[in-house]
DNA sequence: CATAACTACATCATCTGTCAAGGTATTTCG
DNA sequence: CGAAATACCTTGACAGATGATGTAGTTATG
């Protein structure tokens, strides 16, 4: 089905921060994470990626640090910030109410 | 809480099918029942809504006629298309698909 | 009866987020 | 060695939402 990008405009942040939830990250992972869960449905472009980190650390959302890795590419881990956290908590309880508001007025 | 601008962008177009397909009608007063159904929380902005209504036109979604109101400002009424009614079943089903997407990307 | 508020339509310039296209560098595997 | 995978990043173009602004007729109010 995949999802339009219309449709991500509004959920890339909380999605990502619903992923730095679970654990820190880097941003290759994070989107191979993301295609799995939607079943293929979401797979963020590199650039979409990455324009949101630059977005969510300047908002103070998450914190970046590099990774010590001793072999392989050099990642960058994202971990959420409390105000992070507590932007996730507000954002997920709007999707729902958001969701219930849509159901009205595309399904009736 | 209010449906940002970011959200809306994905779903103003299968809102206006939606209403439509309920029966014919025309700017202003869609603009008043998505806020009545909305229970406030969605209000299009103008250029919004006239934007939408172009796209959707030239889309052969919808199509425009002029009212013949012997009093008070002329009313431009919109009905759907044959293409529109299908789209808007395509649309909501799309929809509900998503919705379940994204309660596992952003609930979990 | 003046004036505010509402009904009703429309356009333009601006802003924001997505994305195509391009680039860098390392590692693994045939 | 060459291709594919891992991993990062930037630039310019584009599309849709919006603030601002304009037009015009109608209704309510003091």
């Amino acid at each position: 089905m995949k999802i339009s990008a219309d449709i991500l405009r509004g959920y890339t942040d909380v999605i990502l921060l619903r992923r730095l939830a679970e654990a820190d990250s880097y941003g290759y992972r994070l989107n191979k994470q993301i295609a799995e869960i939607s079943e293929g449905n979401l797979e963020l472009k590199e650039a979409t990626l990455y324009t949101a980190f630059r977005r969510l650390e300047d908002a103070g959302l998450i914190q970046a640090y590099w990774g010590d890795e001793a072999t392989g590419a050099r990642r960058r881990y994202y971990t959420l910030t409390p105000a992070g956290q507590q932007r996730l908590l507000e954002e997920a309880a709007n999707w729902k109410e958001t969701c219930r508001i849509l159901e009205k007025l595309i399904i009736g």
